[in-house]
RNA sequence: GGGCGAUUAGCUCAGUUGGUUAGAGCGCCUGCCUUACAAGCAGGAUGUCGGGGGUUCGAGUCCCUCAUCGCCCACCA
């Protein structure tokens, strides 16, 4: 059938029906294996971390989707049982945000429509843009199990959250009680130290003097908060500080309120700071809570849950708090007590999410006792069963580890899972339950109500290792494959959330799963050996960790809303295609730095696809005429089953020789690219071979066997035709993990749209991913290969140089030693026909008749032309030819003379130098000569 | 205050365990619409690898130091 391809590749139609046929026939759907079934197929899994359902993907995210789905895509070519689990995040406050804005577009707040309409709408927002992310994951390609999609409030995962709680709560590792928190007053809700984002801002500091009790004397205290004073129940000097010694044991009167609170001797104060007194407000500064608690401190909350004073502050009752701050300094200042005004950079701490100034806050909350968690996570750091890439960020998270606190796990949101206790109105007893219980566990009443906060959203997320694959349920974690799935192969994440989410992972993933065991077959199949640290330890919830960094915009500015230069991927898609934009992610993704996406390098890259589509145009152009002519046909190319090297192909001539070479020596280097998770090593050396090896000189050194360049007839293509579809086919299986679409619609026209089966399906993606073979690699083809590329490019800059007329085809002399002139004179022709010279004369090369020379220690090569030699330019490049040689030869002779160098260097770099002395040699002899001949 | 990273061609960046002539893409210059591809082909120019010191036979690569920039963590009024 002819194939009948456009002259330029469109991506739009091609990646749509591709992306729809993969789904809709099931193609990355996996059937869990049996546990225990003797010779299993090595398993690979992975966890997509799941995007909020918040709005649209980002760059972030299809970075985090195409490095992932290269990995999958590789391991699913190499045999592997590839699973990699989709799945969408509630994201309770990010969410809730976005459902109240939309509501207060109609001018509505939550508590207008009561907890249960309100939640009901943000089902429906998650209807609408879930599905959307979806729609966008398909664009990409990723290559994910649609069947094992999950959503972080599936009743199966409610049902794991609730266990998890309960028996947390059991073993006395989650606890409830009063602290003070990180609140966000327009979220009305208690956050984590890790959702407030602290940031350097020019403040003000103020001192404010208060009086002493009973004397005439005033202690001046530094604040940055002076509405909090209201909350002031101490003020606090050092012991040391001798400025104070004769105020301790006396009081001191809060301005503005009346109160007295005494002065204590606390490490708080330090004399250095300031006058050395510091107000102790216990309500509302974390430093103030714990001296507070050392000294039995009431805590005076003088604010409510939206940050308004309350009654406690008196006639300021009902001021935002920033409008108090105001209107206290003021009266301070009338009233005589504002010492100073200066200006102070501090930290200021902002909810992650609306970015509204925190507010420390004493509440009721839950907590989960970290330590005891913390602990095996980080022994499964340390001794290497979990592997960090790049290594350098098991530092950081071990640092976090160590320095970690108790985690703050309520919230007062609606969106979320709700937390299984529930609260008794006689006896305030709590009760903790895994079902909805109808009475108190303390004291029986019925009088019970369950407790209104939901869990943090990444408290759920941490548990989806496990519960994704059917946790707590014995029957589902059978039927999902808990046995043999985990622990997950890798995770795939940015920085940003190594500790909002992975090491909450690390620590839930080992305490719930301690004692699993994978199945042992399915652990070694896919290459688990127990001597390898990162095997030792079967509860981690992955064994391996890349952590990929941010993508940013071309000027390396972090994309954001604010500064308008957020590229969306579904517009930079449509414009050069899912696969172009792919591999520049690909191709710019080297570990531990962030990258500056350019649509440029994209544009590049959208050639290259246009360069694939075009070889193939080209190839099956010739496939075509020899079906037509019944002398090939392309049945003839067999399934490319062989996973080493290229099967059937018949390496007759030099090229032959070297391109197989080539082939298996860069599917090697890809693999352990891939393996070491260097994608943009992986990419750059598909993207080289296929474009500076197979294009640049395979195809263009067959031509004339295929009967392309008009000498040779259609009829006597021979296996050159054969051999040149091989390398195509096999350089897509090469490329397939980086540009599936491309390389599928490619890949079946190849196969003539009746491609080989592989496990039932029809498609590259279940092909063998290329692997070395080694009796494939001729060193010595790539040596002579060489050396015909530099006799064609030395003739090439000559002619040029010379402006020779493209198309006039000029005589030549090369000169070279019996072995290297038998192997030109063998390849002859293509040296003509590429470099456009002929007749080509072996005859030692003289100044006298040449245009132009250009010599190498293993050739010397002119030109014959009209214009005789330029003496003047030529003695000046043989000049600076000669000068740069010496240098090399003497450089190359110092380090041979060094004894030291001679013994201590090893073979190879001693042999390669000694090779550079005798090229150099040669090459000053000749140029030496040459010089002498033009006189 | 701790910790981490960066500094290589005009721009954006590669350069795994030290190996002697430091690469790519884009941009730039010259010439080609050569029947796969002008989204192409051929040829070309461009770097005291941030400064200084050290280790080594040998340093872009390892160590120290300085400078500049960035990030993360941390309760200093």
């Amino acid at each position: 059938m002819p194939h009948d391809l456009p002259k330029t590749y469109e991506p739009g139609a091609i990646e749509e029906r591709w992306a729809n046929h993969w789904i809709e026939t099931k193609l990355f759907s996996v059937t869990t294996p049996e546990a225990g079934a003797p010779n299993p197929k090595p398993v690979f899994t992975l966890l997509l971390p799941p995007p909020n359902v918040t709005g649209r993907l980002h760059m972030g995210h299809m970075l985090n989707q195409t490095q992932m789905d290269i990995i999958v895509r590789w391991h699913r070519m190499k045999g592997f049982l590839a699973l990699w689990l989709p799945g969408t995040d509630h994201a309770g406050i990010a969410t809730q945000l976005m459902v109240e804005k939309r509501l207060a577009g109609e001018g509505k707040k939550r508590q207008d429509l009561g907890r249960e309409a309100f939640i009901e709408r943000v089902w429906e927002w998650k209807r609408e843009y879930g599905g959307a992310i979806l729609e966008q994951m398909k664009r990409l390609g990723a290559s994910v199990d649609w069947d094992r999609l999950y959503f972080t409030m599936d009743d199966n995962l409610t049902v794991a959250v609730k266990e998890v709680f309960v028996r947390l709560y059991e073993d006395g590792l989650i606890y409830r009680g009063a602290y003070l928190v990180n609140w966000c007053p327009r979220c009305g809700t208690a956050i984590s130290d890790l959702e407030v984002v602290h940031e350097e801002t020019k403040g003000k500091i103020w001192e404010i003097r208060y009086p002493v009790v009973g004397t005439s004397e005033f202690i001046t205290v530094a604040t940055t908060r002076p509405e909090t004073m209201f909350g002031d129940t101490a003020v606090a000097v050092n012991a040391a500080d001798e400025r104070y010694t004769h105020l301790h044991g006396k009081s001191v009167r809060v301005p503005l309120t009346g109160r007295d609170v005494p002065i204590i001797l606390d490490d708080l104060a330090n004399p250095e700071f300031g006058t050395g007194a510091v107000k102790v407000t216990p309500a509302h500064d974390p430093n103030d809570f714990a001296a507070g608690k050392r000294h039995n401190l009431p805590q005076l909350d003088v604010m409510d849950e939206t940050a308004h004073m309350n009654a406690n502050a008196g006639v300021y009752a009902g001021l935002d708090r920033f409008a108090a701050r105001k209107r206290v300094l003021e009266d301070l200042a009338e009233q005589g007590f504002l010492v100073s005004e200066k200006d102070h950079m501090m930290s200021l701490g902002r909810c992650q999410r609306c970015d509204t100034v925190a507010e420390p806050r004493i509440s009721t909350q839950w907590f989960v006792k970290i330590e005891p968690l913390a602990k095996p996570a980080i022994a499964v750091a340390e001794n290497g069963s979990i592997k960090f890439v790049p290594e350098q960020y098991k530092a950081t998270y071990l640092q976090w580890m160590y320095n970690i606190h108790d985690w703050c796990i309520s919230r007062q949101l609606w969106w979320g899972h709700r937390i299984p206790a529930w609260h008794c109105a006689e006896c305030s007893g709590i009760t903790v339950d895994r079902g909805t219980p109808i009475a108190c566990a303390k004291c029986g009443s019925a009088k019970i109500a369950q407790d209104p906060d939901v869990l943090d959203t990444w408290f759920s997320s941490a548990l989806l290792p496990f519960t994704t694959l059917g946790w707590p349920d014995p029957e589902e974690m059978r039927k999902r494959g808990a046995d043999v799935f985990y622990p997950t192969s890798l995770l795939v994440t940015g920085f940003d959330i190594l500790f909002f989410w992975l090491a909450r992972m690390v620590m839930l993933g080992v305490h719930f799963m301690d004692g699993h065991q994978q199945d042992a077959a399915v652990k070694s199949a896919s290459g688990w050996d127990a001597n390898l640290p990162e095997s030792k330890n079967d509860s981690v919830p992955f064994r391996h960790i890349y952590i990929h960094a941010l993508v940013r915009d071309a000027n390396r500015q972090k994309m954001s809303k604010t500064k308008g230069n957020v590229l969306d991927p579904i517009e930079v898609i449509a414009k050069y295609g899912t696969d172009a934009t792919r591999f520049t992610l690909a191709a710019m993704a080297s570990p531990g730095t962030d990258i500056a996406f350019s649509e440029d390098r994209t544009d590049g890259y959208r050639a290259f696809a246009n360069k694939i589509w075009n070889a193939a145009r080209f190839l099956f152009m010739y496939v075509d005429r020899a079906e037509t002519a019944g002398v090939w046909q392309l049945s003839q190319l067999g399934g490319a089953a062989l996973a080493n090297g290229l099967d059937g192909f018949i390496a007759e001539t030099l090229e032959d020789r070297w391109i197989l070479s080539r082939f298996n020596r860069v599917a090697a280097e890809v693999n352990e690219s891939l393996q070491s998770y260097r994608f943009h090593e992986a990419a750059n050396r598909v993207y080289d071979f296929f474009w500076g090896e197979f294009c640049d000189w395979y195809i263009e050194l067959v031509k004339p066997r295929i009967g392309a360049t008009g000498d040779m007839p259609v009829e006597t293509l021979r296996p050159a035709l054969g051999n040149l579809i091989r390398v195509f086919e096999g350089a897509l299986r090469l490329l397939h993990p980086f540009m599936p679409f491309l390389t599928e619609e490619l890949w079946h026209a190849v196969y003539d749209g009746k491609p080989p089966t592989f496990e039932g399906k029809q498609s590259i993606a279940f092909a063998a991913f290329p692997q070395k073979n080694s009796l494939q690699v001729d060193l010595d083809a790539e040596t002579d290969m060489a050396v015909l590329q530099d006799l064609i490019a030395s003739l090439r800059n000559l002619r040029t140089e010379l402006k020779i007329e493209p198309k006039l085809k000029v005589p030549a002399k090369v000169y070279a030693d019996d072995v290297t002139r038998g192997m030109i004179a063998a390849n002859i022709g293509a040296v003509e026909r590429l470099a456009n010279v002929g007749p080509v004369e072996f005859s030692e090369v003289s100044m006298s008749n040449a245009a132009g020379v250009r010599t190498t220690s293993k050739f010397e090569v002119c030109v014959i032309y009209e214009k005789k030699i330029d003496v003047a330019a030529e003695r000046e490049r043989l000049t600076k030819e000669f000068a740069e040689q010496e240098k090399r030869l003497a450089s190359a002779q110092k380090q041979l003379a060094n004894e030291a160098f001679l013994a201590k260097a090893p073979a190879p770099v001693v042999e390669k130098l000694r090779a550079t002395e005798s090229d150099s040699t040669t090459l000053i002899e000749k140029a030496k000569a040459a010089l002498a001949q033009l006189g």
